[in-house]
DNA sequence: TATGAATGAGGTTTCATTCAT
DNA sequence: TATGAATGAAACCTCATTCAT
């Protein structure tokens, strides 16, 4: 079924993408990794920008998911469901699918991409909403999303430039204090 | 003059790089940038990686550049000379030439190119170094040039992709009143 | 039934083939046509060139019972039966179909495509003996046939090409006013 | 340098196109004609529309090169201008090159390719007024023109699928005729 | 029988790089 | 030194065709 193919060039273009970037990524590389061949990746996939929005939204699905998993194991109290947000980011350093798809693509499309700047925007607007649902649970002001996001993308890239925890565990530290302190 | 021809590919490649990345940039384009034909680049650069080198180090040189002048004009307080130095961060998010050099290698040249990462972590560090110059002139803490460089970063790369200074300018007031606290 | 299926590939088809040539058409064209699946071609023809050579006996059969019926609708005048021939010649030039198929075909199968010019001549030569039996019981010179021929051909293409049925028009008053001389 | 390239390639390309059809025509027969690699060949075009134009006009300028050379070798008369275009029409029967441009190429891009189509409107215009010029000198009406070319033009069809120059003669002898009646 | 995923070759085009001149 | 034509690989994409189901 095609659905099934569609799936395995999704879930084998993850890594592609997150590491090499749009203009990086090559059918090449897809079909190695897939073992398909041309035509069957187009069989699925109008071109290639098809392919990078949808393995951009399945990226950012399989983290969504993650941080909605975490935030269920945490608990009712929205510290410890923000902790647990961040953890989960936290453990996208050393992640095999390359980190963050919101940091990786808005760095990448940079105005040359506008189909993926689009995608990114849009996927960073639902997870500040996100956010903000929690510190509304938690009577904390609304304007702590944007430091959280922005601190931990922020932690994320030097700890994955310098292969080193140190920076995002004390990024996390630092914006946990903040929150208890509001 | 070869240098002069090799200021102009550099100045010239300068936005190509950082806004299309290391595969997305082509010798096209940089052709199309200068004027030059393909023999005169080669005679200045022994192939794409080095001038993608050049045009890193480059790069960040000219931001270097703008942190000094604005260090210099700050005044003796150390809280004024980092404020200064947030200051020219928050202009990079208009930047024509694309941003922060550091954040857009370190995302782009994930594992991919080893030697712009490389490039990329030896420039991270003279930043982290020169920062804790200003804190312990300042008698603040040193563990503060990762929470302001990661806060910088991460509220760029937001503003960036949202068309708004507000995260920036939000965590430069935020990393502030911690340094105050300090 | 794989008959009605054979002719539903035929019939949209005939355009496909007569407006884009045979290198120009594709089985991508035909399924669009069609809505049938590649399989579902391939189990009612052997390949493109089946197709091909299927279309084109129908579409010249198309321009053949087209002309008998006008013939036929004529009368028993010779000089009427041509005319009425031409006339559906000309009326050609804005036919949704592609116009004259072995014009079509023998332009476009100029040596390439052997098995298609091969098809061509044998239409054209039973056109010619068809034209001369009419002649023929008109008492006039077999070698109009040619002329009739080649005048209609030239005057088509003319008249496609500009869009403007003036030129066949003026061919067929041209050759009508030869056949009544004669 | 570049020139004598391009003139190669269009050299090499004119029997190609004339031949196959522009869908038929591709860049590995251009390859394989010229000895040059697709990089040189997309140094000269910017792609292959811009090879079959170029190809195309070249063809109609030879043709036309021929035209001129018959006529003014064809002493004042008119008719016997004519009569001289007309032989050169007759020579296009075995042509290498593939025939006539404007025939092949009216009937190749019916629509599809409404870029040659143009080009092929163009050209056709510009022949018109050319033998307009001569009817003109030799006081002879203006509407044989397209009487001129459709008949030729259809007697080339079918000189050329059948293989004999029997019928293109045919109509020669016919509109000379015509002509002299006038 | 009918489906549509898979194939593999080949399409147009662009890439980084080299080399005569 | 500077030019720009030539190279050859590889980019994205589409083709006609086959085959398991």
């Amino acid at each position: 079924m095609a659905k099934q193919t569609r799936e395995k060039i999704i879930q084998a273009s993850i890594p592609i993408f997150n590491q090499k970037g749009y203009a990086g990524a090559t059918l090449s590389d897809i079909m190695a990794a897939t073992g398909l061949h041309k035509g069957s990746i187009y069989a699925c996939f109008e071109d290639k920008q098809a392919i990078a929005v949808a393995v951009f939204r399945q990226s950012v699905a399989e983290v969504d998911f993650k941080m909605e998993t975490a935030i269920r194991q945490a608990g009712g109290d929205a510290a410890d469901q923000l902790l647990a947000m961040m953890n989960v980011y936290e453990s996208l350093v050393d992640d095999p699918n390359g980190g963050c798809p919101i940091l990786n693509t808005a760095i990448d499309s940079d105005d040359a991409y506008l189909f993926l700047k689009i995608e990114a925007q849009a996927a960073l607007s639902r997870w500040q909403e996100r956010i903000k649902t929690v510190l509304q649970a938690g009577n904390l002001p609304d304007d702590l999303a944007n430091i959280i996001i922005a601190s931990l993308e922020g932690g994320l890239m030097l700890s994955k430039l310098i292969g080193d925890k140190q920076p995002i565990q004390q990024m996390i530290s630092y914006v946990m204090e903040r929150i208890k302190q509001a």
